[in-house]
DNA sequence: GACGTAACGCAACTGGGAGTTGCTTTGGAG
DNA sequence: CTCCAAAGCAACTCCCAGTTGCGTTACGTC
């Protein structure tokens, strides 16, 4: 049957509303009040599921932090890298993709667990696109000495720069540019392993 | 004899204690009562020079966000390029910059003086520099579509990556391999205005 | 060196959120 | 229909934001 049971929706309702706040008014005026008033859900449950807020914090990121963005492997490392650029700025500028990077570059990454998060998601998501590197380099499109995790820092850097800092809107155009800076690079030889 | 009067101590305490807590535990557990404790400065006195808590921030991020990076210009666009990284990564891991720094990617900058501070940090400090890459284009150095604003953009960008990002320990090499980036890039001719 | 005042100290208050406790009610599985 | 785990509820403590009225002290001025 699969029927959702009271204690499921519950759970949803409250990660729902966290990452909610967490986006409109953010991890310091974050508070569990607010949280039973917006889901009808008492306090007193809230804190019998969830210790205290971080707890609470960490649990509604964590599930909603599975970035699963394809990797492509067409054999052509522009396109390749475009299409990788262009799934990531999807991914940044989705409802899902602003609340979580919201969060992990709010006081919430004062919780070490919060800050793993986001060292994996920008440490070990590139590196699940190593292989694509790997296999323009067994091809010859990129010269030998370029390391794979240096030329996805490079790609997603000045993205990354534009939608924190400057709070642009980034789009194709970015992804277009920032293939081109990381590919020069690449080219230039100055993306060897450091 | 420009003696500093009571106030002006008071002032001083408050606003260096401010960003002490700032730093060690960040703007969500900020507390007015705890900057009483430290300081010695009654919480009344506090709220009377600073209507409340975003003003109290915003005034000790205001006064210590004067950045002041000198801009070279030896004539040797490089050593100019490596000269601006190194400086800027010396603000950003000193103990003032680093936190600013933090402040400003904390859910202070939910206060939007605070995000003008950011913006105006990283879009109108990099134009400081537009005529150190002006007189390196009328010198030939660099091809001459390339936008000044996008080749300091570039030199930043992985920089403030490394740092936010990773939080890895960035020094000279972070800074010879971001300006080899970079220059690489406006060689390519890719670094165009957007 | 006494004096007036502006700035600081202090105690006591309201209002609200974090987190807790003991008890009652209800949904849903068997 | 029955049972109990999970949810609701009221009432509490503690801490912090921000306020008020009044006493106290530093400091420029005369």
């Amino acid at each position: 049957m699969e029927r959702i049971g009271r204690g499921e929706k519950v759970r949803a309702a409250v990660i729902a509303a966290t990452l909610t706040e967490l986006t409109e008014k953010g991890y310091a005026a974050l508070t569990i009040d607010e949280i039973a008033r917006r889901t009808g859900v008492h306090k007193t449950t809230i804190y019998r599921r969830w210790r205290d807020v971080p707890t609470l914090v960490l649990d509604a990121v964590t599930v909603h932090a599975e970035v699963d963005i394809p990797i492509p492997d067409s054999g052509d490392i522009e396109r390749d890298l475009t299409r990788l650029a262009t799934s990531f700025i999807g991914w940044a500028t989705s409802t899902t993709g602003r609340a979580i990077l919201t969060v992990l570059l709010s006081d919430a990454a004062r919780i070490p667990e919060i800050a793993a998060i986001r060292r994996q998601l920008f440490e070990d998501g590139p590196r699940r696109a190593d292989t694509m590197i790997t296999a323009a380099l067994a091809r010859g499109d990129l010269p030998a000495d370029v390391d794979p995790a240096e030329l996805l820092k490079a790609l997603i850097a000045p993205i990354f720069f534009e939608i924190v800092i400057i709070g642009a809107t980034v789009d194709q155009k970015t992804a277009a540019h920032a293939v081109s800076v990381a590919l020069a690079a690449a080219r230039a030889g100055v993306l060897g392993r450091q």
